[in-house]
DNA sequence: AAGTGGTCTAGACCACGTC
DNA sequence: ACGTGGTCTAGACCACTTT
């Protein structure tokens, strides 16, 4: 007798409401997915579809062996997606365009020295201004380790922003992003048209490409603009 | 003949060699899953895997009919997990506390009634200080929807976060998140203990159940932290 | 050693979107 | 109407963890 084709959408929203209505409270443990599909009338290959998204989502904690358990703190994952400031910009519906104030090659400071993997070898220092309708929208003061990314040094950055340059240049595996608030400094504030000191909203990323480093970059974002996404 | 049992990530290691070695460029169609499956040796659903995993990072656009290309703008997807603020803090090896310092039932103000969907109804107003080893981390001003959530209005929050408290008892299905940064006015900047006008990171939370308002946070940051994630 | 999730295969049918 | 991705099933074997 075939079984009542359940989709994975189904189990995943029968589970989650067993777990909203404490069915099977924080840190149970649920039954074993060839049980699961018995009872729910599928396959057990939909049923580890459903589980895999909760897990994926935070709901739900996976081990072999010891099996699926509600997560003790639903800490719930969201998709961010680090958007391509030309393309945020153009969705808006503004004019983008974007400057390129500095270009220079020389030893970093140290703590993106450290980040950079570099020992006293030179790296590609950026800093560009990006803008929204003819203001002043993010300032970017970036650094690229030269020796991870062949040929960065030939890229014409007036052009085209290191951002997009490296996006179909340099491949990355893996990053750590950050937000944070400072009182700009004297450089960033004097790029963004506003006073020393003045609150604004920094982005840093560091990516790599396996264990080389690849780039390490901060943005500041003008006064009154936000990061936003939704999950 | 059996096929020679590729594993789904091998395939999308080579399907992102591929993109990242030019060989297939940006807004470029890539062959249909069952070619593809032939080629590299495995079954389409292995091929199908491997093709949503990179869909799910921003690197590939799949449509039906249309077929599978390389994204013009990869815009990548980043996995950002929400914390319960306790357990972040109890993770840093720091002792965690939390001071309910207002409670209250008013009707919000505009922007905050509009977020609610709510005419002239109060709603639950929470103001609280979370401490991380005796100093002053994060101020949390949240607002609830009280007639999407039953019973908080019986909820004590000076025992257990508002955070906690939803948590477990308000399903959430969907969510908005944004960062900024602002001066810190009075009353957050007093109870954060510090000058009124420091720079701070905040994160505004708006969650719903289907289409019913939940509740809305901000969270103010203590100067010199940020949040963090990598992918 | 044994239990549980992770994945693969082959074949089938469905659903969506374009023509 | 047709082409492509989306998913389901049944069965098998593998891999990681704990006992």
């Amino acid at each position: 007798m075939p079984r009542e084709n359940q989709t994975w959408q189904s189990v995943r929203d029968e589970v989650r409401k067993r777990i909203q209505t404490g069915l099977w409270p924080m840190g149970a443990l649920l039954p074993k997915e060839e049980d699961l599909a018995i009872e729910m009338g599928c396959a057990r290959v939909t049923v580890n579809r459903a589980l895999r998204d909760l897990a994926e989502q935070g709901i739900l904690d996976r081990k072999r062996k010891s099996g699926t358990r509600v997560a003790e703190f639903p800490s719930r994952n969201v998709k961010f997606s680090i958007p391509v400031l030309r393309k945020e910009i153009e969705a808006l519906g503004r004019a983008y365009s974007h400057t390129l104030l500095l270009r220079d090659v020389c030893p970093p400071p140290p703590p993106i020295r450290a980040a950079l993997q570099l020992d006293d070898t030179a790296a590609l220092h950026i800093q560009s201004l990006h803008m929204s309708g003819g203001h002043p929208f993010v300032f970017e003061d970036r650094w690229i380790n030269p020796t991870t990314v062949p040929h960065v040094m030939d890229a014409d950055f007036s052009s085209i922003s290191a951002n997009e340059w490296l996006v179909s240049h340099a491949p990355l595996t893996r990053g750590e992003m950050s937000f944070s608030a400072v009182s700009l400094d004297h450089v960033a504030a004097e790029a963004l048209g506003v006073q020393v000191g003045t609150s604004a909203l920094i982005n840093e990323r560091r990516t790599w490409d396996g264990d080389r480093a690849v780039t390490c970059v901060s943005l500041s974002y003008a006064p009154g603009h936000s990061v936003r996404t939704s999950f």
